[in-house]
DNA sequence: GTGGGGAGCTATG
DNA sequence: CATAGCTCCCCAC
């Protein structure tokens, strides 16, 4: 916590904050929710520039910034197959839990996006189930919201 | 189209 | 061990 400092950006979802760890470098949390603790803000970084770039338009301006979230070998595979899914398209629970290597892991995968500390970095927007939506932890508005703002209409 | 039930896998208490 | 979760699929109405 000591070595930690935090910033906020405006984004298509609305204003977001995040913390950075220092000595890394590395972007370990990130939501529209804000939290109560004593890191201090900074009002400049790569982080910032990373988040106006997307709200400008620039859909991969994430693909630079290393993320750090502690959790499971099927967490961490989960979000790395998330990253990988383009600006721009979505894909199912089901499917993203069959590139897991979990084909019957959908729900799980569910389980997983809700305890993402990394929004919008790690694209859980980019999630939906196979009959619609599915659901956000922020709301689905959101979810709309950056969904549109990458061209996909749901 | 609706609604129920169960399978399946992880995370948390 | 029990239960919940941003699911899925199937089978009846």
């Amino acid at each position: 916590m000591s070595d930690q400092w935090r910033g906020t950006a405006l984004t298509p979802g609305g204003q977001i904050h995040f913390a950075v760890n220092d000595p890394s470098n590395s972007l370990v949390w990130a939501s529209y929710q804000d939290r109560d603790d004593n890191l201090k803000l900074r009002k400049k970084s790569t982080f910032h520039d990373a988040f106006a770039e997307y709200a400008e338009g620039n859909l991969s301006a994430f693909t630079g910034i290393t993320v750090e979230q502690d959790g499971t070998e099927f967490s961490a595979s989960v979000y790395d197959r998330m990253r990988e899914i383009p600006p721009g398209s979505v894909e199912t629970y089901g499917q993203l839990a069959a590139r897991a290597g979990f084909p019957r892991a959908a729900r799980a995968v569910g389980t997983v996006c809700a305890r993402n500390q990394v929004a919008l970095v790690i694209p859980c927007h980019r999630v939906v189930s196979s009959n619609g939506l599915g659901g956000y932890g922020y709301g689905p508005e959101i979810k709309l919201e950056l969904l549109a703002h990458e061209g996909v209409d749901y």
